[in-house]
DNA sequence: ATCGTATCGTAACATTGTTATAAAACGAAT
DNA sequence: ATTCGTTTTATAACAATGTTACGATACGAT
């Protein structure tokens, strides 16, 4: 589909705003009817490119080797997640923030992209077994707190609040290595 | 200012989309024109509420009152975080969000938004002096670690990205504390 | 009382998403 | 091969948005 196409690379180069049916539409050579007949409106155009962007995502996510060693494991898919939201920081943002108000993803949608959270939760529960993290509480709860300092981070930087001067990459490692530290049995 | 009030109530009322500025001008009888006079045009209205809400939400941190454990009270700064987002979360999402594409705030009102932080640094200094946080870090890594675990947290909360049955409030405090626990000499 | 600035109203303009209507393309069945 | 039905596309219009030009009004200081 070459109107997909399109609006990634619109959405990748200029950004949210340059994302006009319009634009869009003259820029494959059609007309803006396309986009209605062929997804259902723009909300649907930005459902699937949010469901393209949890598919890079995912993927990217899913080249990370597994060891015998989980806590390292999901450090190495921490960084891996802030060099994906970096390299398709134009998806990210949909994915992630606001950037059309009142989008909702579909459902169906929102379920392929809590795929992309398993892996996490299953190298938790690696290191849950291992001995490495503590057991009274569920995987997901230790999956959540380091997804959350990811996003977290990745949102403060891609929106220029972090601290001016700030070598962010060592800081990222350093505070995800903290917050695994967090839930080590002590 | 009348305009800006309104602004800020159809803002935590009805989101972002409703912010019109034909709407907002109605609303107080007044026209459009008024808000090219009065701030400059739409993101400078933006702007003011950016301010607006970065004040409340600073009021509402300096609350937390000090005592002799520091890292305990980095804990109620974090819940009065929650607490502040999900109260005025139309804010929130202006503050953290990217609601209006290619806002970008004022250098001046960024900075006075970067004062809410301060305190948070304060406090992990204090925690640092104390002994119980590791002093290998400045003080901003560690404040920017659990400031970042609060906001991604509250991030996927607002964006309703979590995993379905999930008591969050427990969750996110346990999380913080976790957090907080990566950072102590041990 | 007058002048200058700040504020406001009306109206227009360009751009956006959306939809009605009709034309064209395409595939399947007779 | 022709005909029918569905899908896709093009044109045009509509409503709503931010923005600006132009002129009128209000208001404060000299």
């Amino acid at each position: 589909m070459r109107l997909l196409n399109r609006a990634g690379e619109l959405l990748s180069s200029e950004g949210p705003s340059a994302l006009s049916l319009r634009r869009l539409a003259a820029d494959v050579n059609t007309s803006t009817t396309a986009v209605y007949s062929l997804f259902g409106g723009k909300p649907a155009l930005l459902d699937a490119l949010y469901d393209e962007g949890f598919r890079r995502f995912g993927q990217r996510l899913a080249t990370v080797p597994e060891t015998d060693d989980p806590v390292e494991d999901l450090i190495q898919i921490a960084l891996t997640y802030r060099d994906s939201a970096l390299e398709d920081r134009q998806f990210y943002v949909v994915m992630f923030s606001k950037v059309v108000p009142d989008f909702m993803p579909t459902t169906e949608t929102y379920i392929a992209a809590s795929g992309t959270f398993v892996p996490v939760v299953k190298t938790v529960q690696r290191a849950i077994d291992n001995g490495q993290f503590v057991g009274d509480e569920g995987p997901e709860v230790i999956g959540l707190a380091l997804w959350s300092i990811c996003h977290g981070l990745v949102g403060l930087e891609l929106h220029g609040i972090l601290p001016p001067g700030l070598e962010i990459a060592p800081v990222f490692e350093r505070a995800v290595r903290a917050t695994a530290d967090g839930w080590r049995k002590r």
